[in-house]
DNA sequence: ATCATATGACTGACCGTCAGTCAAGTATGA
DNA sequence: TCATACTTGACTGACGGTCAGTCATATGAT
C-alpha cells in the first residue's frame, strides 16, 4: 500500500476526526477500529501507534470537543465588562451552551446509540464547566442578584441535572417532556442560586435568533 | 457432564445472581459470559436459552434490584399514616435510599469499573423513583411544608443530580468532596421544594450506627 | 556531493478473546 | 411413547490489540 507520512499532530487529529464521525454515525461499539483505518486508508498499526486502545480515542474526542467549549465559556466568564446575569444569559439562552460551532458539535452527540460518548462527555462537561460557572455565580453574589452559599457545589449539581437529564441524550424524552423539564429547571436554578423568579426566563424563550419581547 | 434440569424461573434467577456477583467483582466488560457459566457449572447454551445477549442480563439485574427498591419506596410513600416529611426522612436519611438489604445491593454498585452497570441503574432509578417521590411532594404541598410547582419534573431533576453526581459512582469524589456536595444538595432540595431551611438536616446527619429513638 | 547511520512513522499478518450459534442429546409430563 | 422443555459444548466469526519489520527522511561524517 502507498505509504504516506504525515506530521504526528496532523495524523492524530485525522484519527480523532474520523473516529468521531464514525462513532456519531454508527455508535461507538458498532464501529470497529478496522472501520476507522479503512476510512483513513492506513494500517491498523498506525492507529495503535497513536492511541493505546479504542477507548483511548473516545477520550481524545471528548477532550478535543470540550476544549473548544471550555475556551468559549471561559472567554465570556472572564469578561470584566459584563455583569453576571448577562454572562448567564449568553451562556444559557437557546437550548444549548455555546454558539453555532459549538452547538453543532454538541448537538451531534445527542443521537442515540452513543451511550459511551454521552457518558464520558457528560461527566467531563460537568467537571470542566462547573468551576467556570461558579466564578460567575460568585460575581452574581457580589452584585446581589444571586445568593448562593456553595457556588461550586451548587453549579456542579445543577449542571449534572441539566446535562444528564436534558442534554445528555440518556433519557428518551419527547419534545413536550423536555419543555416541561426545562420549565421546572428554570425554577430550580433560580431558587438554588437565590435569584428573583423570572431571572432565568431566557432559558425557556422560544426565540433564540432575534429579540422578541412577548 | 452431569445434567441438572431446573425450573426456568429458578435458573433465570441463578444466572442473574451469578452475573451480578461477577460483574460487581470484575466489572461488566471484564466478565466474559464464559465466567458466568463456569461459576454456575452450566453450558454456554443454557445462558443463551434464558438471555438473548450479554447486555440482556445487565438489564435484568438492574430490573431485579430496582424492583426491590421500588417496592420498598412505594410502601413508605403509600402509607397514609405518615406525613410527607416523615416519609422523606425515612427514605433519605443516612446516605442511601433504602434499608440494609437494599443499601447493600446499591452500595456494591458504587465500585469502579462498573460504568455499564452504573449507567443503566442510574437512569432507571431516576425514572422509576421520581413519580413515587412526586406523590410525596404533592402530599407535602398539601400539608404546607413544601411549595413546589412541578413536583414530578422537580423530583426528576433532583434525583438525577443526586444519583449521577453522588450515588452513581461516576465521579471519583473524595470523602470530603462528597460531604461538601451533600451539604449543597440539602440546600438545593430545600429551596427547590420550597421547604424551610433545615428541614432536610437528616440528609447530612452523621448518626447511622448508634440506635436512635424517634 | 555522497554515503552511512539513526529515527520514527507506518505496515499488515497474526493472535487471543469472546459473544453468540446450532445441531444434537436428555429429562419430564401427558 | 411422543412431544416439549431444557441442556450441552463444539464451533464460528468478529474484533481488539501486538509486533517484527519496512521505508522515507533527517543528520552528520567523509
Amino acid at each position: 500500500m502507498a505509504r504516506i507520512t504525515k506530521k504526528p499532530e496532523e495524523r492524530r487529529l485525522e484519527i480523532i476526526k474520523t473516529a468521531e464521525k464514525l462513532f456519531r454515525e454508527n455508535g461507538f461499539s458498532n464501529t470497529p477500529v478496522d472501520a476507522i483505518i479503512k476510512e483513513m486508508g492506513v494500517a491498523k498499526g498506525t492507529y495503535y501507534y497513536y492511541f493505546k486502545s479504542k477507548e483511548d480515542v473516545l477520550e481524545a474526542i471528548v477532550e478535543y470537543q470540550l476544549d473548544q467549549l471550555v475556551q468559549m465559556v471561559e472567554q465570556i466568564a472572564n469578561d470584566a465588562s459584563m455583569d453576571a446575569l448577562t454572562k448567564m444569559r449568553l451562556l444559557l439562552s437557546g437550548s444549548h451552551i455555546g454558539d453555532e460551532d459549538t452547538k453543532e458539535v454538541i448537538e451531534q452527540l445527542h443521537l442515540p446509540a452513543n451511550r459511551e460518548l454521552h457518558e464520558v462527555t457528560n461527566i467531563q462537561t460537568v467537571l470542566k464547566l462547573s468551576p467556570i460557572f461558579a466564578k460567575i455565580v460568585e460575581q452574581g453574589n457580589q452584585e446581589n442578584v444571586f445568593n448562593t452559599r456553595y457556588p461550586l457545589e451548587t453549579m456542579q449539581f445543577l449542571l449534572t441535572g441539566g446535562q444528564f437529564l436534558l442534554d445528555g441524550g440518556l433519557f428518551n424524552f419527547s419534545e413536550q417532556e423536555i419543555i416541561d423539564r426545562r420549565l421546572a429547571m428554570q425554577e430550580i436554578v433560580e431558587k438554588a442560586l437565590g435569584a428573583e423568579p423570572g431571572t432565568f426566563d431566557f432559558m425557556n424563550s422560544t426565540v433564540s435568533e432575534g429579540d422578541k419581547n412577548d
